[in-house]
DNA sequence: ATTAATAGTTCGGCACACCGAACCTTTATC
DNA sequence: GATAAAGGTTCGGTGTGCCGAACTATTAAT
């Protein structure tokens, strides 16, 4: 269970399968710069909008890349980040997808 | 209503009576430099952790503060209750929702 | 109107965010 | 096992985040 900012992103990144190239270009940063994030975490304090590309990219929210302890999961954090994305949507879409996602709900008779 | 982060940080601070003084100590930074992030917004670029504290403080998310279009309001209660039924699927229908919701997102590469 | 707080602004400087390009390591292909 | 490609690491440099301290503007009270 990472519990570090470098080692959450380098633990969602794997887990993408992205390489550092590839994240790097994902978030308009420099591979070595995404690996500083990852291996330097004691001397990076890198900035808002930086990370919020980052945790965009990764599918989490910021807080819960910035978490040093561990009040927050994972799976709490792709949620919430799954909800901020889907708030920005207009009403139409909104819409749309809740009624998409209700068809899971249902109860086969 | 307030668009850019200079501008959000100001409002807020003000509506909560704070002054630049005050609201530096909270967030354990300087009144100078509060006062660069609210006036010189155009090359201000906050370090993820100091926006994390400001925003902490001001009772607001950081996405918020950092979009700098109007896209994030308040919750209406559709969505939070949508919210609330999502979180009750279990993580591998979550994923598959994420997924197909993120079709709808095109800059998604 | 003068003073004394209090709030806001300016400025010089150190540390570090972030980059490009070179370098090293691993993996794959022959 | 030689070569190439892809991934990862190191390094020097530039710009700026962020600070303290000095300065100015505002308010409030005598």
């Amino acid at each position: 269970m990472p519990t570090s900012l470098g080692a959450k992103i380098k633990n969602l990144r794997e887990s993408k399968n992205y390489t550092l190239e590839k994240l790097a270009e994902l978030t308009r940063s420099s591979k070595s710069y995404i690996w500083e994030l990852e291996n330097r975490e004691d001397q990076s304090r890198p900035s808002a909008d930086k990370l919020s590309i980052i945790s965009e990219k990764l599918g989490v929210t910021m807080d819960y890349l910035l978490d040093e302890g561990n009040s927050l999961t994972k799976e709490s954090a792709e949620d919430a980040h799954f909800y901020r994305s889907y708030q920005k949507f207009d009403e139409q879409t909104k819409l749309k997808i809740r009624k998409m996602v209700n068809l899971w709900n249902e109860d086969d008779e």
